[in-house]
RNA sequence: GGCUGCGUAGCAAAAUGGUUAUGCAGUGGCCUGCAAAGCCAUCUACGGCGGUUCGAUUCCGCCCGCAGCCUCCA
């Protein structure tokens, strides 16, 4: 029975559908302007992870995760570069395709874009101003008055006037209310715009989300995703836009995961502390990042340092060499196993937990090895199939173990295996200090070599 | 200031009102020509002070420390 935390009532709820077996959930994505880094990473692997656990529930899943690909930044970004907008936000895509790709993120169902539904978002504001929510302030930019929406705050915990005595906006004299926000922006010279009843201009941040949700998974829909940060003020401006137009229900889980820090610190582009995926890709392999991310809950921050990184290399690195040599064709599941990492994903998707019973699978699944087949093809199929839910563990076991990211091209695996074969002579000659020398040398390439009881060696890459 | 949330062993990270988390690192052993890998054993914990309880790391209160949101941000 799965239990996602509600981030609108602050409790672990028992997940149900509002449509029996089917499932919509809307995911915040990415603003693109720039490279993704490693926050990002953490809602496409995060949401990913969600994605293909809900799959496997048995639900049948419409995952929608939008781009946001006209906003301040991205004028501002195109007009530095001296190009135009729709370029630059391509190469982004572009990009962020890429980087999902490698990080074994399963493309989202439907990836709209909010300048392909500016009709929608059109209808949206009109109806806004139709039901009284929303007007049309002096500077002829359309505002949605958000003390005519009766539970504002209701996400965030946050109440108006509080918000109003924190303020630390400079006041906007086009605005009835320092707190509303802008639905529709008018277009100043040379920018992108779209013909409007209020003029052309294009739309606020907050209001894509909505005409987009709902345009895909309807008026109401089961999970709404995203980071943190976006809490407040998006998704409450969510709300009050869905609930403000259709009269419904907009959500029913609100699911929030943690930051990325960097020395205690949230890793974001203001501060510009972040690590693009691109970056870090050329220091660990991308599975490692995968790893790293679930390491932690998804509701929790997640400090990213190089020691952190090794460390979920060696992890990686023991359950991939547990999986050595094993022949998976068995289709046999182990039931035990199978239920207790069902039952840490059921918990509010609780990879930590899900990952430590996939190190006691690979602790028996070594005992096994040696002495029962049998068992051992069972252990080394439940540890790859419970481990494709995480997104992991889907590689070759020797592919992954003697892959690197340093490409070293005077040091290929050809080399290795004939140095391997001169130190199996060396050793059959009881040479011991040249086959011991042998592997030092390969050691400080960072190849490690491990001979076996039939007489054999293996090796492994590792980061020098 | 208002509102969230967090504080677990050397590091990372979970669960739990009374019994082994897990990974890395350390120590001892088995294995090995020696290693590596693996296996076995083992040492380091629950920020502080009170309260509830037969019993609290776990529930409650206060304090201290940290992070986040209140402004664009995943």
């Amino acid at each position: 029975m799965l239990k996602i935390y509600n981030t609108l009532t602050r409790k672990k709820e028992i997940f149900k559908p509002k449509i029996e077996g089917v499932v919509g959930m809307y995911v915040c994505g990415m603003t693109v302007y720039d490279y993704c880094h490693i926050g990002h990473a953490r809602v496409m692997v995060v949401f990913d992870t969600v994605g293909r656990y809900i799959r496997y529930s048995g639900y049948v899943l419409n995952y929608v995760r939008n781009i946001t690909d006209i906003d301040d930044k991205i004028i501002q970004r195109a007009n530095e570069n001296g190009e135009g907008y729709s370029d630059l936000t391509q190469r982004f895509i572009d990009a962020m395709h890429e980087d999902e790709r490698a990080l074994s993120v399963l493309p989202p169902d439907i990836e709209p874009k909010a300048t392909e539904s500016i009709a929608d978002i059109i209808a949206m504001i009109s109806k806004l101003i139709i039901n009284g929510l929303a007007y049309v302030g002096a500077n002829g930019d359309v505002f949605y008055s958000v003390t005519k929406f009766k539970n504002y705050g209701q996400l965030s915990g946050k109440n108006l006037d509080d918000l109003q005595s924190g303020e630390r906006v400079d006041i906007d004299h086009a605005k009835q209310n320092p707190m509303d926000f802008v639905l529709w922006k008018m277009a100043k010279a040379n920018e992108p715009a779209w013909q409007s009843p209020w003029g052309l201009g294009r739309p606020g941040w907050h209001i894509e989300c909505s005409a987009m949700s709902t345009c895909c998974l309807g008026n109401h829909f089961d999970i709404h995703g995203g980071g943190m940060d976006l809490q407040f003020p998006h998704h409450e401006n969510e709300i009050a836009q869905s609930e403000g137009a259709t009269g419904e229900k907009f959500v029913n889980i609100w699911m929030h995961n943690g930051f990325v820090r960097v020395n205690e610190e949230k890793m974001s582009k203001s501060l510009g502390n972040f690590f693009t995926v691109r970056e870090v890709l050329k220091q660990y392999k991308p599975e490692i990042i995968r790893f790293f991310i679930l390491s932690s809950h998804y509701r929790s921050p997640l400090n990213y340092s190089d020691e952190q990184l090794n460390d979920a290399s060696a992890a990686l690195t023991r359950l991939y060499t547990s999986l050595r040599d094993c022949h998976v064709e068995n289709i046999i599941i182990d039931a035990e196993y199978k239920s207790r990492f069902e039952d840490a994903m059921d918990d509010d998707f609780n990879t930590p937990v899900a990952l430590s019973v996939l190190f006691d699978l690979a602790r028996e699944l070594n005992k096994a090895k040696e002495v029962d087949t049998e068992r051992t093809n069972c252990l080394s199929n439940t540890l790859i199939k419970l481990a494709a839910l995480l997104g992991l563990l889907q590689d070759d076991p020797e592919k992954f173990l003697k892959s690197s990211v340093i490409n070293d091209a005077d040091f290929t695996d050809d080399l290795v295996e004939q140095q391997i074969q001169a130190r199996l002579e060396a050793k059959q000659a009881k040479n011991w200090q040249l086959a011991d020398e042998i592997r030092n040398v390969l050691k400080e390439q960072g190849v490690i070599l491990e001979d076996a009881p039939n007489g054999l060696t293996s090796w492994r890459r590792e980061k020098i």
